[in-house]
RNA sequence: GCCGCUGUAGCUCAGCUGGUAGAGCGGCGCUUUCGUAAAGCGUAGGUCACCGGUUCAAAUCCGGUCAGCGGCUCCA
């Protein structure tokens, strides 16, 4: 089966999940019910009957029905007018005002949709005349197609949840009921699909987070307000050194800025217009300034450049932060540690002159490539470009000249990419990194970004050679993007099992009995000597010793629960013959103590 | 913020249509010193998220608050 027809299966699909719910529910008000990734949704108008999981076997035994009844999907055409009265008469009217929009503008505008999706004719220009429709059995709709021949031809199916949305996915419009359902061409496929969903819920950070003991929320600090344990900060610590170091190593220097600041620095900014609902504020009792949390670094850093004159000379300058920033989110938006109120960025800006552009996003891409390479994790990008509309700022010129500078970096860097015109943000193009995970999820991880605003609204600028003054660009990078966000995809990439030079604990030493103690001593005085200079230069060793009087076997389950890297087994015959028992996931191998050293340190 | 669902011991969870709570793990104590994923026995933990209402009686029903989950919207 190609693509085209499993989309046409689940659009189907989405068909026979409204014609259930109209037959179980004749007063069901329809709104749209397109493909998305993996199956269909069908946004549903029910007043106040509330849909729940519960009611799901009784749709799908509906569904399964109208599917055995194996009916003919037929497609017939109404004149616009015609069609709009038949909305009208069925009391269908967001139906309507679909119609009523194809009629003036010869398209629908739902926001995240595109007219075929919806299922509309939007073929041609301007206005149109005749409309398509689909009739399975008694349920007629709206519809571009194309569908299966008929409703026993859609292979295997399943609704999965009911969730509120937004009529064209604005909240001052209704809300409706979204019905989701994933398909695919087999019962095979859907029950993969299904297995691969139960390994996503395995690998869960939020699960992981609690049973590996990183981080912690508390409802008296707040939503969104994570609180991490010591293990988890030795993994934020880790990643956020190795950031560091690799940003240090391309001329990056350390700057320190507070974390609250006069609300006048984001007015002169722009942000404060844009963003300003999203601020924590403060209040000082002290002065009449008027303070808040910081919400980014950018605007701070640029004031440590505007401190001095600069010189084309000094150009590029490069900072580097990482540090947190308070974001106030709406509450429904909070969840683990993907979206957070407090939120740690490896933030870095470079201010350089133009032509210095494509060797700056050279560098940081390179790291980037470095970082993910580091992880196993496969990298890919998204370029993106303004159009031709005039929502951007800054001369035509230079964007041109920086777009053509990206793409040129991005494939000097050798990384896979796609373009997009209309992307980019109001200030600057950017490109967008997306690692795919250990079970081939994708997610956006980093973001390097020109911004040619910032630069102007803080007046910020250079001698150039022949003494005049110009504006230089500024580069925003972050590489993890935030440290949190980057350990919510890092948990499930790894499903916890962290690599070596990364994990909280790295080793555990599992004591037989208490008549190996000095011996255990002995080994903790070696490993107390190893410093890991890869990836991470000067990575002291993590080593804890579990000597209590309980079983080897428990021992080992609990070390294992707790996905250390290396457990150390120490009996008797281990203290007799110098060595000791290294057991990692890989299986368990002896090793003699004055070994033990190159062992790690090449691990 | 909006819609829906959820909130019982440190953790995982049981508790039917209202009659003031239970298991396993973990903790603690004793015994055991035992070589590859849970040693044995004993014991202590809960204003059933919080506040209010209905009722003779609320973990259970209703309302509100807080928090979590699935979405929507948003994401500098």
């Amino acid at each position: 089966m190609n693509d085209e027809q499993l989309r046409a299966m689940r659009h189907s699909l989405a068909h026979i999940t409204a014609s259930a719910v109209q037959k179980l529910w004749p007063e069901a008000k329809f709104g749209v019910g397109p493909v998305v990734e993996n199956g269909f949704y069908y946004d549903i108008d029910l007043g106040t009957t509330k849909i729940s999981e519960a009611d799901f076997s009784m749709i799908e035994r509906e569904m399964r029905r109208i599917i055995s009844e194996d009916q003919h999907f037929e497609h017939s055409t109404k004149a616009i007018d015609e069609a709009i009265n038949w909305a009208k008469e069925s009391n269908q009217p967001y139906k309507e005002e679909l119609l009523n929009d194809l009629k003036r503008e010869g398209t629908t505008v739902a926001k995240d949709l595109d007219a075929s999706e919806m299922g509309t004719i939007s073929d041609g220009e301007g206005v149109l005349s005749e409309v398509g429709f689909y009739t399975n059995g008694d349920f007629t709709d709206l519809c571009r197609g194309p569908h299966v021949e008929s409703t026993g031809k859609v292979g295997a199916f399943k609704l999965m949840r009911v969730a509120g949305a937004y009529w064209r996915g604005s909240e001052k419009n209704p809300q409706m009921q979204r019905l989701y359902g994933v398909a695919f061409a087999t019962q095979e496929e859907l029950d993969s699909y299904l297995e691969l969903l139960e390994q996503a819920k395995l690998r869960d950070h939020r699960k992981l987070g609690k049973e590996l003991d990183l981080y912690t929320v508390s409802p008296l600090v707040g939503a969104g307000l994570p609180l991490f344990t010591p293990r988890g900060t030795i993994l934020r610590d880790v990643m956020a050194g190795y950031s560091n170091q690799l940003r240090q190593s391309r001329g990056f220097t350390k700057v320190w800025t507070p974390h609250i600041t006069k609300q006048e620095l984001y007015e002169a900014s722009g942000h404060w217009a844009k963003f300003g609902d999203e601020l924590f504020l403060v209040t000082s009792q002290e002065t009449s300034d008027k303070m808040a949390l910081k919400p980014m670094n950018c605007p701070h850093h640029t004031q440590i450049f505007a401190s001095q004159p600069r010189s084309y000379r000094d150009m590029p300058i490069r900072y580097l932060e990482t540090t947190t920033d308070y974001r106030d989110e709406k509450t429904g938006e909070l969840g683990g540690l993907n979206r957070v109120r407090s939120l740690t960025q490896d933030d870095s800006h470079v201010f350089a002159r133009p032509d210095q552009i494509e060797q700056e996003i050279d560098g940081l891409l390179a790291s980037a490539n470095e970082l993910y390479g580091t992880l196993a994790m496969k990298l890919r990008v998204r370029l993106s470009y303004r159009d031709d509309s005039d929502a951007y700022l800054g001369e035509r010129e230079l964007w041109n000249s920086a777009q053509a500078q990206l793409k040129s970096a991005v494939e000097k860097n050798g990384l896979e990419y796609f373009e997009q015109e209309g992307e980019a943000a109001f200030y600057g193009p950017k490109i967008d990194f997306m690692a795919t995970d250990a079970i081939g999820r994708e997610h956006q991880v980093a973001t390097v970004q020109l911004d040619f605003v910032q630069p102007e609204r803080f007046k910020l600028q250079y001698a150039d050679a022949e003494g005049n003054f110009q504006t230089p660009v500024m580069i925003h990078c972050a590489l993890l993007g935030s440290i949190e966000r980057f350990l919510s995809v890092f948990i499930e990439h790894t499903a916890g099992w962290f690599p070596f030079w990364t994990a909280p604990e790295q080793i555990r030493i599992l004591t037989i009995n208490d008549t190996v103690l000095d011996y255990v001593e002995e080994v903790e005085r070696v490993l107390s000597e190893i410093v890991l200079m890869q990836p991470l230069k000067y990575n002291e060793l993590r080593v804890t010793r579990d000597d209590r009087n309980e079983s080897l076997g428990k021992k080992i389950r609990e070390a294992t629960g707790m996905k250390i890297p290396v457990q150390l087994i120490v009996g008797p015959k281990d203290k007799e013959a110098r060595e000791v028992s290294v057991r990692t996931q890989g299986g368990e191998e002896k090793v003699a103590l004055d070994q033990l050293q190159s062992y790690l340190s090449n691990l």
